[in-house]
DNA sequence: ATACGTCATTAATATTATTTATGAGGTTGA
DNA sequence: TCAACCTCATAAATAATATTAATGACGTAT
């Protein structure tokens, strides 16, 4: 069976008008009738009805069918020439959310120097979900995603790089700092909180934890940064939530308190990649240097 | 592009000898060198690296990226004859994991006959992930899934039918029946438990209640089904959890107590069927019915 | 009625795939 | 070392397939 019929048929389905077609793909309408004709007969099964009454042209529920694997037909095709023709480059198309980045990526600079694997990343930031569709789509070979559920799609080959949780953080003024003890959730009603705006993970965890413990405590501000979330929990404006590497060790103006009973909904970070892909020898080595990380 | 030629290459990575391929084909090797050739020439690249001083036939990174593609492409082919194929049947090839099928059906059994539904229902009865490789296959068109997480996959198209929480359910003559109310599950540490054998989803949450409270019970029994679990639990040789309407509500030796503090993994049931896939009037008319089912 | 738009049909032609015949490169074993 | 053998490549001849040109059928619009 020939792809170019797949995609005439294709843009049949789209256009509903065999001569339309035909001049798009610059070739006789006949072609196309033909090349219906031929799927037709390949599948046993009438894929396109043509109404001259009432001036339609419908698609049958199996040329519906075979529409949409003429789809995904396409996109392996494509993928595979977006593929090959990157493959002698030695660049590494690499897809990173901004909290990553900013939190392990300084850990690892120095490695990947060494390695002079640095000036070869083509780094595309972008949160977890544009990720997932630029690792569809190629533009993406390989992604760091940080997410609360592992990734488990056979689409995808996953490697997880650690499981972080999430912790109570506090300004040092603040009097649950002094206790400096494991802190049970449902005890901060009656705390100010600073919430998350924009797609973060952390804010969705918030919400979590509000819901499962019932509690609704006074939300003071919202914000779509990590920086300045840390300003205002260290101006003691609130108290909110972090992955423990969020709150660097040295800084005196933080306590990060553990959660007693925590909800089973960590901060996962892994390397994805699409299942179908085939490393280079230079993503290989990208993946042990990350993967050889201890995620303290 | 001729998907012969791919398959002709795909079977030459499996077989990494052209006078085979040719002969498994039924075409003279000849026919085999032209294909690769042609492919070559379409993605430009070297596909096929034939070594003759070690005498073995290797296979270039593009080559593998391109049979990665071949695979899928070839898999789609293959679905499309499928459905094509069983698009003038009546039948609707339907996955049901026998835990839903006894909790569920029952209620829906009385509207599918009287919709002439029952007799056309092909059912598959299989865990979820064995009827998640059947939906890839085609094996089956539409399955309901009970799962911990809601599915997230963009190859499937997901209708949730409802979320049910799991309980505690201990015997009649057990002490916690007595006191008849909600129990926080760390407190059950002394207690003996029934345990699940297999892959039920209702093993893996009792685990996770263990893990995220700490606490280490006995287990007294494993049994891979239901309704032996019932009677361990009804004979009071220990207690375990179950969703609730696994609990019927006239069984007088049965306790079922609401958990505090839940973990947010409920049964969540789903139907589930493949993105790329287009109802029959007849799966379209079950799916309404299944969605009408208040799960109360 | 006539002109026009859309698709189907057919035979002729162009394109593409396959075969036949042969050669090149290499191994194996007497 | 040389003949026999295996495997793949090449080229020209042939077979198979896709496309076109020419035309007709069916319906709408004016």
């Amino acid at each position: 069976m020939n792809t170019k019929d797949l995609d005439y048929f294709k843009t049949l389905v789209e256009k509903r008008n065999y001569t339309e077609v035909a001049e798009i793909f610059q070739v006789s309408q006949p072609t196309i009738t033909q090349a219906i004709k031929r799927l037709e007969k390949e599948f046993q099964t009438k894929l396109v009805q043509v109404d001259r009454v009432h001036q339609k042209t419908e698609i049958t529920r199996t040329g519906q069918l075979l529409f949409q694997k003429s789809l995904a037909i396409q996109k392996n095709l494509e993928l595979a020439h977006k593929e090959i023709a990157a493959a002698d480059s030695k660049k590494i198309k690499f897809g990173l959310p901004p909290i990553i980045g900013s939190l392990y990526f300084p850990q690892v600079v120095g490695e990947l120097a060494k390695n002079d694997l640095l000036d070869k990343l083509q780094i595309f930031e972008s949160g977890s979900n544009t990720l997932f569709q630029k690792l569809s789509d190629g533009d993406v070979d390989i992604a760091a995603i940080g997410s609360l559920l592992p990734i488990n799609n056979p689409h995808f080959k996953v490697t997880k790089l650690g499981t972080r949780p999430f912790k109570i953080v506090v300004s040092t003024k603040h009097p649950l700092a002094q206790a400096n003890q494991a802190i049970d959730f449902k005890d901060l009603g009656n705390e100010k909180f600073i919430d998350f705006a924009g797609q973060f993970i952390h804010g969705r965890i918030l919400h979590d934890y509000f819901e499962h413990t019932g509690i609704q405590p006074e939300i003071v501000q919202k914000t779509p940064d990590i920086s300045w979330y840390k300003s205002l929990i260290r101006a003691n404006i609130g108290i909110g939530i972090l992955v423990t590497d969020e709150v660097s060790q040295n800084d005196e103006n933080f306590t990060a308190l553990e959660i007693k009973n925590p909800i089973p909904e960590n901060f996962n970070v892994s390397i994805v990649r699409r299942a179908s892909y085939i490393l280079k020898p230079e993503e290989k080595q990208l993946i042990d240097i990350l993967k050889d990380i201890e995620i303290k």
